[in-house]
DNA sequence: CGAGTATTTGACGTATGTCAATCGGAGTGG
DNA sequence: CCACTCCGATTGACATACGTCAAATACTCG
């Protein structure tokens, strides 16, 4: 069911000059000689399909490296519905927009490692090492700029348009998370699917399906998307996106 | 037509020390005695109702700091279709999301006052006091949960839901930010509300009349909302915000 | 192989967009 | 001071894209 296991356990639990997201976490702010400090406040965490991380509200005790699989960033109305903000691929870190509270909720998909950092010790690591801090300020603005991205496609675009727009964006990130970008892997529902674009998962498959039909994608199954026809799928999506 | 003129240049160009926004900018993370470093790189601007101060795209030259109107921030389509992803009141700054360029156009409101500091000096002054780097990654963090947010509200909330919670942050952060917070001043137009909530001006224009019928809100003029009932309007909402 | 769940497809209703007309206030000129 | 114009806001009539409800299909996992 999840197209990502079978990398995710790749590694039980290497040192992080080896780590697959060395070169694009937060980490990489840090030489080799300097790593071995956020290395002795880190430790592994492994979260199975669907588990809960962190709940909207929770009190901000530990930061987050995704290492492996993918979690969803959520919030949700007391009526129950619900608005997915986002999706981090390994490399992304959790807990860049807040203080001292969680202001959204993390779940896993699927398979999830990850490396858990204590928030003090991690705030004080971030003074001993100021290029640790500005490249986590570096991915709040990039987070801020993806986030403004999110509010035009759920805005003012069509359902059609929105999911060509996702399906590229997710592209392109897996490929700079050195995840595969063309017979691209959406290990998320379409229920998620429908929560991140502000749709119902109903009119979710249906663009998939006339995406399908208008032969600029292929779906060998409902979690695996081929990119047929970028510059046409870049045309539906009626945005140049980055 | 403006509620805002008339205070706006109640001041030329005072010192920093007597500033308006003076305790809830930026330069509220440096103390009397340090204000002067900041005050040595800025110099002040003024913007006419509608006009551009930056356009999507445009190298990132300048830093601002509102001090006197209201701007928006957008994002345009190749078709026209324009998303608000935010309106800025005196006191915040512009340039949180970007690295080197701007990711938004940013058009005046009525009238507007604002600093403006060097991007150059303004990043080596960030260097010189650390506080004002934090500061602004605050700000940033702060515009963060805002956009997410925002994502919320236009992927999952009805016009009318839309608009009440549109009015009940406006009202809360036009206190925050020193502004008359019940008879609300709505400077923008609907077709700025529209894009801003995703919706059109028709609609914009039914959801206001729909919440004074039911007694919510009363509407002196277009660009004056008097909330009537704000725990209604917070049923409305559907969503209980900060 | 069978049960349970996710996805897809279909039929239908309606909320919201579209198009068009009217209203109202601000500014201008007679 | 009043009439006229202009532009933004409101209201109305109508259409349709998307949501809702329901059924069928396909996949996953035991």
């Amino acid at each position: 069911m999840n197209t990502l296991s079978g990398t995710v356990f790749r590694k039980a639990c290497g040192a992080c000059v080896d780590c697959d997201v060395r070169t694009m976490a937060v980490c990489a702010a840090l030489e080799e000689n300097e790593i071995g400090a956020l290395e002795r406040i880190m430790t592994s965490r492994i979260l199975k399909p669907d588990e809960m991380l962190v709940s909207e509200g929770d009190p901000l005790k530990r930061f987050y490296c995704l290492t492996a699989g993918v979690l969803r960033l959520s919030i949700a109305l007391p009526d129950g519905r619900r608005q997915i903000t986002g999706f981090l691929l390994p490399g992304d870190y959790l807990g860049l927009a807040d203080d001292d509270f969680h202001s959204s909720s993390a779940e896993a998909i699927g398979d999830v490692r990850l490396c858990s950092f204590p928030a003090r010790e991690m705030n004080s690591l971030m003074e001993q090492y100021p290029k640790l801090k500005d490249r986590l300020h570096g991915f709040t603005r990039a987070a801020l700029r993806q986030a403004r991205d999110n509010q035009m496609i759920l805005g003012r675009l069509s359902p059609l348009e929105k999911l060509a727009c996702f399906l590229l964006t997710l592209s392109t990130r897996s490929v700079e998370h050195k995840l595969a970008g063309n017979p691209l892997a959406l290990p998320m529902s379409r229920t998620d699917i429908a929560d991140y674009l502000g749709l119902t998962i109903e009119t979710v498959s249906r663009s998939f399906t006339k995406l399908r039909n208008q032969g600029l994608i292929a779906l060998p199954d409902p979690h695996l998307v081929e990119l047929l026809d970028r510059g046409a799928l870049e045309a539906v999506a009626g945005i140049d996106l980055h």
